[in-house]
DNA sequence: CGATATTGACACTCACTCGTGTCAGATCGT
DNA sequence: ACGATCTGACACGAGTGAGTGTCAATATCG
């Protein structure tokens, strides 16, 4: 038992863990983000971190919890550039937002793997229900009064459920080389989508 | 090894194997439909359908297979429902092919989790684009000539991926009680969006 | 009733992976 | 340089589940 600590390569202690459970969660976005979290081990992670299991476990409990870090992660950095985006010009042009969003994903397959398939199971789910409601949030937030009527509530959230689905299906097809069109292309027919979907163009009809 | 086949319980061998198969086929969708796949194991599915590890083996070789044939059969039946609705009345009235397609799902939500969320992964990810595919095709023979213009056959594919994945969604949505909408409301909702999404009201806008 | 096919329960081996432990060597503080 | 800490590689036991085998009990045919 280690009474006092030293700094190693420049690094403190804290540094240092900090530093491998970075190395960590890039590991755990390649694996699950590519093979998937089924199919990957504890020693894979490892491994890809170029790091020992008494690493992985100083820093993370188990596979899953790695997994549940990772996700946060990118959902946290994919809401703080997607946020102030929508509470700009989101309600009046939602292509900045779906830029963004859309963007990302597009631009990193990983994501598409890690945000959209992986999150189906356990207790993923709930980080992308939490997700989806807190994006209904922030837009209603920066939505015109009217369209805070409680009775379309419900409305909306189904709408926003099928908008996030219709974005997930979309980027796992081209994910998986099923579309074949440039992001630009994509994101207009998301867009468009998006602008007839959208109870603001619906309740005139 | 046994020479001669007898008949038990009235049964001959081809009926009892059959019979012991539709067994295990109905223990694989309550499991795989319920806890998912991931948590299932082969001793849990014998328990299920009442038989012996034996008994598994003797129509399949391992719990994928088992996974891969239940996939199969419920979008063969899917597929049959909903085939001849989209011929006859699909591209004027969207509608019975909804409430076909749209209240299996709601009606058992098993299938929600077997065919939305369990089809994401593995092998199964062939039988659910193949599933879609399979959709366009059939949507775009039932469809006016014009319509099969190839240069909106990729809009086409863009365009039912997205939709798929709105009613993927929002059955996941449904089945987790985070959509509390009679199924009525439902597909009144989901009928919209399709309207909305259909290319055929889209080349005007 | 006797012989044999069929069945169900369960024991067993094997492979895999988790989580922990050990230990020699590298690195740092003094 | 010397002692203590830190690190990486690997060994080890435990738990789980797959796939196969055994055997007594049961059902059928002659």
């Amino acid at each position: 038992m280690p009474q006092t600590r030293r700094t190693y390569r420049g690094m403190s202690a804290e540094e240092r863990k900090a530093e491998r459970r970075r190395q960590l969660l890039a590991a755990g976005l390649e694996l699950f983000g590519t093979r998937g979290f089924a199919e990957t081990r504890v020693d894979d992670v490892c491994a890809e971190a170029g790091l020992t299991k008494r690493y992985f476990y100083e820093s993370f409990t188990s596979l899953e919890e790695l997994l549940l870090a990772v996700v946060e992660d990118m959902l946290a950095d994919l809401t703080a550039r997607v946020v102030p985006v929508i509470a700009s010009s989101g309600w009046r042009d939602p292509r900045p937002m779906l830029s963004t969003f859309i963007g990302a994903m597009l631009a990193d397959p990983r994501l598409v793997r890690l945000l959209v398939i992986e999150t189906h199971t356990g207790a993923l789910a709930r980080q992308r229900h939490h997700f989806i409601e807190r994006a209904i949030d922030v837009w209603l937030e920066a939505a015109p009064d009217r369209d805070r009527d409680p009775s379309l509530l419900q409305t909306q959230r189904l709408l926003a459920h099928a908008y996030a689905g219709a974005i997930g299906e979309v980027a796992v097809a081209w994910a998986s080389g099923r579309i074949t069109m440039s992001a630009e292309e994509i994101i207009d027919h998301l867009e468009r989508i998006f602008r007839r979907i959208s109870p603001r163009a619906g309740v005139a009809q």
